[in-house]
DNA sequence: GCCGTTTTCGGCCCGACTGTTTTCAGTCG
């Protein structure tokens, strides 16, 4: 089985790690590392792109060289350079530089000193004091390094945007009190709405940004304040969280929010337009020699490399700066757009509220219409319905759509694709329906190709509206299960069946970039809540999120259509 | 090692803070 991208990735960052140890050039350091990013990052896999005989130079970052490293970890797996390097640098340091405060030159000094060579040998090192006695290293470096070990992990943690949300908020209320304060943004991948944050950049404008700081790192859930500066501070919560708090002057808010916000491969993009122009680009501003000529807002930063404003969501590097220049950025879906909503559950399965208070909560929430899909018999932790059940709830549906005003309850169902990619219920059964939702729930490690198959035959069922959480993952929780996405979107769009984004905070499934791939192969999506309770709907402004993020535009989004074009829609 | 609207060589984003040293290298974002 060929590596994926991000095995891939991880041999060259590993790679770049120990030759920036040796103390290699910077600058092939780098070419490493941004090589990494490139395939980390890439929507399809290395290996399909050989068997596509794509060229690989025509990726950025890639060049003649590493492309050829690329076929050689793709069709055997080896790096040869990889393994004549951890020959004579030992592999393990690598892993020290991901201890915050240590980078290549002092890993490298901890080594040569004291013949550190793991995390073990550091440990013991700090607790003997060794530490202190290397050059360049004192007695607050080694306290640091202790505290940093006691912490260590080894993975990098990402939270759930949701929850970054619920960090976020209430110290933002808390510093909004700040003397002085006039503006606030929590920028970062926050602001670029990405599915998971690593830590918190807040920017402030401010009168007297001393009062700022000071009030900033007195905030009662700090456990540790790192650093504290004039204008940049970084500080450690209790829950772990990093927060890194900037302030800068008024004029400066546009390039500052502009640089906060990144991405580092985006910011990196736009300077580079800036220094072709003659421009220098920083936080406080854009400079022509030494005259600001732009920054106080984000658009006129933009408007100073002769660019529309790009939304946050698509500031990754990933082709927004040349559709920006061609005026081919997408108009952005909202969350306003949505209409209705289309995956629902109700306390006949695993809902907690009735099908009444569902139907309220959602008319409540400014929607046309609901879907109402209950799960199918076979999942049966979530009592899922069988024939007899499901025809009751139809007769409620009925029922209730009769004396309901302002919003039109749809019949439907999340059907299960059984293991060989037959549903859960009988075409007799679902051709009631007004919309079908397929998903699979269960035999979740099938090989890529019986799970692909497994599900294009699930397609194939002319009743088959909506594929359901496409690829199955749980953020930070369960993989997704393997399967071509690509293939199976290609058949989707074969097919008009549509697929979900499901809004769930840990789902978040589809990801942006299977977004995209939607949208350029002509897939409608269904930005759906998968609403458990009364309160569920709220959960809709995450998949927006995401779909901003993939691209999408209302027109993309099956679930911004008016009722009677939905239903056009389903007729098929 | 990559890259090119100054193109096959000579650049490669830019600034803040810390700790150790004593004028700045290392690290980080």
């Amino acid at each position: 089985m060929a590596l994926h991208n991000s095995e891939i990735a991880d041999r060259f960052d590993r790679l770049a790690d120990l030759l920036e140890i040796e103390g290699a050039n910077p600058f092939r350091v780098r070419a490493y590392r941004n090589a990494a990013r490139t395939v980390r990052g890439y929507p399809r896999s290395m290996a399909d792109l050989l068997a596509d005989d794509v060229d690989l130079t025509e990726l950025p970052d890639i060049g003649d060289d590493l492309a050829k490293k690329i076929e050689g970890l793709v069709s055997n797996g080896e790096l040869p350079l990889l393994d004549e390097v951890e020959e004579r640098t030992p592999p393990a340091l690598s892993e020290l530089m991901k201890i915050q405060g240590l980078g290549a030159k002092r890993v490298r000094a901890l080594h040569e000193a004291i013949n550190i060579e793991t995390l073990e040998d550091l440990r013991a090192a700090v607790e003997s004091g060794q530490v202190r006695a290397v050059e360049g290293f004192g007695e607050k470096s080694e306290d640091k390094i202790r505290r940093r070990l006691k912490k260590f992990s080894g993975k990098d943690e990402r939270i759930k945007l949701s929850e970054a949300e619920q960090i976020a908020a209430p110290l933002v209320k808390y510093l909004e009190k700040a003397n002085g304060l006039k503006e606030i943004v929590v920028a970062g991948s926050f602001r670029r709405r990405k599915e998971t944050v690593g830590d918190l950049d807040i920017l402030i404008t401010a009168k007297t940004k001393n009062n700022v700081m000071e009030h900033f790192t007195s905030y009662e859930d700090i456990e540790e304040v790192a650093s504290r500066g004039e204008t940049r501070s970084t500080v450690y919560l209790r829950c772990g969280m990093q927060v890194d708090l900037r302030v800068v002057p008024q004029v400066s808010f546009g390039s500052a929010q502009h640089y906060f916000t990144g991405s580092k491969d985006h910011n990196i993009a736009v300077r580079k337009l800036g220094i072709k122009k003659g421009y220098k680009i920083n936080e406080y501003g854009v400079f022509e020699g030494d005259k600001r000529i732009a920054g106080e807002t984000e658009k006129s930063v933009y408007a100073s490399v002769d660019l529309p404003l790009i939304p946050p969501e698509l500031r990754e590097n990933r082709g927004e700066l040349e559709a920006a220049r061609e005026n081919q950025l997408p108009d952005l879906v909202r969350l306003e757009d949505l209409r209705g909503n289309l995956h629902t559950h109700t306390d006949a399965t695993d809902g907690r509220n009735s099908l009444k208070s569902m139907a309220a909560a959602a008319a409540e929430f400014g929607l046309e219409y609901l879907a109402i899909t209950d799960h199918s018999k076979h999942l049966k932790v979530a009592h899922g319905l069988d024939e007899k059940r499901l025809k009751q709830q139809l007769q409620a549906i009925d029922k209730l759509n009769d004396e309901l005003s302002g919003i039109r309850l749809l019949k439907s169902i999340e059907v299960d694709i059984l293991q060989d990619g037959k549903l859960d219920l009988a075409d007799s059964v679902l051709e009631q329906l007004d919309l079908v939702l397929c998903a699979v729930h269960h035999k979740f490690d099938l090989s890529k190709q019986k799970q692909t198959e497994r599900i294009l035959r699930a397609m194939d069922s002319p009743h088959c509206h909506i594929l359901a959480h496409p690829s199955g993952r749980l953020i930070n929780r369960r993989e997704a299960y393997d399967i071509d996405l690509e293939k199976i979107l290609e058949a989707a769009a074969a097919r008009s069946c549509a697929v979900e984004l499901n809004a769930q905070p840990d789902r978040l499934d589809l990801t942006d970039e299977g977004c995209r791939m939607a949208r350029e192969l002509g897939v409608k999506v269904s930005i759906a809540a998968d609403a458990h309770s009364a309160r569920g709907f709220d959960t809709l402004r995450f998949g927006v999120d995401q779909a901003r993020r993939g691209w999408l535009e209302a027109d993309d989004v099956l679930n911004t259509r008016p009722l009677k074009a939905l239903l056009e829609i389903l007729k098929r």
